[in-house]
DNA sequence: CGTTAAATAGAAACTGTTTCTATTTGCGAA
DNA sequence: TTCGCAAATAGAAACAGTTTCTATTTAACG
C-alpha cells in the first residue's frame, strides 16, 4: 500500500522525481528512524548512481515542507522519518532498535504556565524526546546502546 | 565568591590544573550556556598557548563526572555550563541572550505511565527542552535568532 | 518535441570534534 | 624539598557529518 507522494510534493512546489518518490517510499516502509547516510546506502540500491548530498537536499527540503520529522539524536545526529500524525505530539525512541512511537501526550500548558506566569518569559518551541526501550525490545533483553 | 574547585576535582580523581580551575570559574562566571569555542576564546586569554582539544577534553572529564550539564542545541552544537541543581529538573533556554534557567518541573510520571501502561516499555532517559525568550530579551525586543 | 528552470552527480570544502605523539606538569613518595 | 611517574597538555593531523559548487541531466509545461 504505497501512498501517492505526487500531490504532496506538487503542493510545495517540488518536482516529481523518482528519487524523491523513493526516498519518500523507503521513509515509509521504516516504522523506525533512519540517519541520511542509511537512506543513502538504501537508495543506492535502487539507483545505480546517487550522491549523498541529493539524500541531504531531499531530507530538507521535505522536512522543510513539514513532510517528514527529524529527530535529533544524543549521538549528536540528525535522523528522519516520515510522521503521520497532524497533531502535535512527542516521541518515543527506542535506543535498542530505533523504532519510534508517537506520544500523543504534551506538558504544554504546565510549560507555558511556569515560563509566562514564572518567569514573565515566552515559549517558541519546546522538545521532549523519551529515550527507552520498546515492548519488543525490552522483553527480547537486546541490549540497549548509547 | 569562587568556589573552592579542588575538592570537587580531587573527587573525581582529575588533577588540580590551572586550566581546569580557569575554565570551572569561566562556566561558573556564566549565568549562560557556553560553546567549547567560545570557552577556548575565554582560556586563551588567560594561558598564551591552550589548544581547543583541550578544552574539548576537560568539558568531557567534567561533564563525565556530572559537575557540568550540556545542552544539545537545535543549531546541533554542544554547548555547556555549570548546574547547581542536584535534582532532576529541564532547561529553559533563552534563543535571544543563551541564557539558561532550570525549570522545576518535569512530567515524569505521565511519561512513565504512557510508556509503561501504554506501550510496556521502559523509560531509559527523557530530554525537555524548552526554547523561548527570557523575561529581559522579551521586553527588550530583541530578536531572537534561530 | 523543445525550452527552461529545477534537480542531480561528483568533487571539494567546511565545521565541530577526536585522535595521536611528543612534551610538560601535578603530586605522592622519599 | 626534590624525585619520578602517571596524568595532562600542545599542536598537528585525522575524522565524520554536512554543505557548497559547477557542470550536466531531467521533469514539466507549452
Amino acid at each position: 500500500m504505497k501512498p501517492d507522494f505526487q500531490p504532496l510534493l506538487k503542493s510545495l512546489s517540488l518536482k516529481t522525481t523518482p528519487k524523491r518518490i523513493a526516498l519518500l517510499e523507503i521513509l515509509d516502509d521504516e516504522k523506525v528512524y533512519l540517519s541520511p547516510e542509511a537512506i543513502w546506502k538504501k537508495m543506492q540500491k535502487l539507483f545505480r548512481s546517487i550522491g549523498l548530498p541529493t539524500v541531504y537536499r531531499i531530507l530538507d527540503e521535505l522536512h522543510e515542507g513539514n513532510i517528514i520529522s527529524r529527530v535529533l539524536h544524543p549521538d549528536r545526529k540528525l535522523y528522519y522519518y516520515l510522521c503521520r500524525n497532524e497533531e502535535h505530539h512527542h516521541h518515543f525512541i527506542c535506543v535498542s532498535c530505533n523504532k519510534v512511537e508517537d506520544l500523543h501526550f504534551c506538558a504544554e500548558k504546565e510549560i507555558e504556565t511556569l515560563v509566562v506566569k514564572g518567569m514573565k518569559g515566552k515559549v517558541l518551541s519546546h522538545i521532549l524526546q523519551i529515550n527507552g526501550l520498546c515492548s519488543r525490545c525490552l522483553t527480547e533483553q537486546v541490549p540497549a546502546h548509547g
